[in-house]
RNA sequence: CGGGGAGUGGCGCAGCCCGGUAGCGCAUCUGGUUUGGGACCAGAGGGUCGCAGGUUCGAAUCCUGUCUCCCCGACCA
């Protein structure tokens, strides 16, 4: 292992990469566009997942699996569904190999062409929504709250480790309901799932919003998102959340009986998050020295290192770090306790903050003789020595007030890049200087959005829910406007 | 799809201009000394130089073709 990431001032994008790589989260694969999640990556992205996954449970929220190949003809169903997607799907249209008889190794066998072609899924709308038509029937079967966790597919041009892969690990939830007011309740309970998902566990402030018809998902009519900023200062979307109208359930017959007889088309929901959350939280905290993880999503949240010369000062050590690790093991904290003879403490200290363990604890033969421990924080990286007695309550509060300073730390980065423009010059030299979120008011017409995009690269990330009236004017076009939307260049 | 860069032991690179049969650092293995911020010494193993043609007595090096990856832009979570 070589020393020393690139540093973000000097190149965030190569310092994003090595520290994907060089913290053992995950590596590019033979594919392009594809990841290797490797298991230290992986353990975090379980800690979400089961995070994610409570909360969909405690909301009511069923698990199930719907499969990976969709028939093509089902993306057609949904107009706008099919127009969002089209570009980007994997299709299969052979189901056999066979040895190339002019030697070259295996080829396609062409007769073995599909009759009717599948698609790789890009999102599961189509096949669930089909499947829903056989599965409700009266007002009795509704609502119906169905998750699923799964890989999905889109053909990207362009990749980035986490932030856009061409495969990628998601959740999808898919809800169908009897009224209107109900579909579009859930829409907004998952959103704040997602923002309490967010800012809890992964210590990341959001913005709650709307996204604009040029951002909204393919087939929805309302698309809520939740964004937030990135360290370069560029925005990056964490979940999104639709409200679908009976778009699906027109696209796919699916009705239901009311109480009073009446036939109604089903009102949905869909909402999803997935890996490249991985990629945010990446960028939020982390810093020079390496990964900064919040406590609560790090696969270990305590190593402890001894620094002794030989075996019998080792035992020592070890034996009164045992009962350590057993009482914080106790109070639900994971901890690591490296004793492995392989590295230097040195080297150690410096891998685990490349992995962003939130606590490390040293303890030599000074610390025993002295009944005291060496206790590190990674997110502020400073150490101080401690008595040993009442180590244990000490950890448990660090851990607690680390979660709460991450969030504090990226919470006050937001704001002080957070900006407000009055005017189009004043827009993009706000842009070019500083980045981050730009509250500026919009006539609400696609082609203003679209000439922004155009000539500055940034789009409008959403309008935010908590956005107060203000009677203003369009920065593009000199329209009535009455309140501010949130413009920023985004991944 | 445009514009740049790169393919040489596991990783990072040099060698290529000027052809002569492959080298450095890290990692790995063995032995020893070490251990409070990325240890040191000694020894060892490991490479059809992306692939396919061609030129040549001889190609990592020259020529032609081809594939792949990375970065920057146009599409998207």
């Amino acid at each position: 292992m070589s020393k020393g990431l690139p540093t973000r001032s000097e190149n965030y994008s190569e310092w994003y990469n090595e520290l994907v790589k060089r913290a053992d989260l995950a590596e590019n694969s033979p594919v392009r566009g594809c990841m290797v999640i490797k298991p230290y990556g992986f353990s975090i992205w379980e800690k979400m997942q089961r995070a994610l996954d409570d909360m969909f449970k405690d909301t009511g929220h069923s698990n199930a699996y719907f499969p990976l190949f969709i028939p093509k003809s089902f993306l057609s169903k949904e107009a706008d569904h099919v127009e969002g997607f089209a570009k980007e799907c994997a299709v299969v249209t052979h189901y056999r190999l066979k040895n190339d008889p002019n030697g070259g190794g295996v080829i396609v066998d062409p007769d073995a062409k599909l009759e009717e072609e599948l698609i790789v899924r890009p999102t599961s709308e189509t096949v669930i929504w089909s499947t829903y038509k056989n599965w409700i029937q009266s007002y009795r079967d509704l609502p119906l709250l169905i998750n699923q966790w799964a890989n999905v597919v889109r053909w990207e041009m362009r990749t980035r480790i986490f932030l856009r892969t061409s495969e990628f690990l998601w959740q999808e939830g898919h809800t169908a309901h009897a009224t209107q007011a109900e579909a579009i309740a859930e829409t907004e309970q998952m959103l704040d799932v997602y923002a309490t998902f967010a800012e809890e566990w992964m210590a990341l402030p959001v913005l709650r919003g709307i996204k604009t018809p040029n951002e909204r998902f393919a087939g929805a009519v309302e698309t809520y998102c939740i964004e937030a900023l990135m360290q370069d200062n560029k925005a990056l979307q964490a979940g999104t959340s639709h409200f679908l109208g009976q778009n699906f359930a027109k696209a796919f017959d699916v009705k239901f009986q009311d109480k009073e007889g009446g036939l109604e088309y089903v009102w949905g929901t869909s909402w999803g998050t997935s890996t490249r959350l991985m990629g945010a939280l990446i960028m939020a905290h982390s810093d020079d020295s390496g990964l900064v993880l919040p406590p609560k999503l790090a696969p270990i949240q305590v190593v402890i290192v001894p620094i002794y010369r030989d075996e019998e000062q080792l035992a020592k050590i070890s034996d009164r770090v045992n009962g350590l690790v057993k009482e914080l093991r106790k109070k639900g904290i994971s901890v690591k306790f490296d004793d492995s003879d392989a590295y230097k403490p040195g080297y150690k200290f410096a891998e685990y903050e490349l992995r962003g363990v939130p606590v490390r604890l040293a303890m030599g033969m000074r610390d025993f003789e002295n009944g005291t421990v060496e206790v590190a924080r990674r997110d502020t990286k400073t150490k101080e020595t401690l008595p040993f007695d009442g180590i244990v309550d000490h950890i448990a509060n660090l851990l607690e007030e680390i979660q709460q300073s991450i969030f504090n730390k990226a919470l006050a980065y937001r704001e002080a890049n957070s900006f407000r423009a009055d005017s189009y010059e004043e827009f993009k030299t706000t842009l070019d200087e500083k980045g981050g979120f730009i509250y500026a008011h919009w006539d609400g017409t696609a082609e203003t959005e679209d000439k922004i995009k155009e000539e500055t690269k940034a789009t409008i990330r959403c309008i935010p829910l908590d956005a107060p009236e203000e009677e203003g004017t369009c920065i593009y076009s000199g329209k009535p406007s009455s309140r501010r939307v949130v413009f920023a260049r985004a991944y």
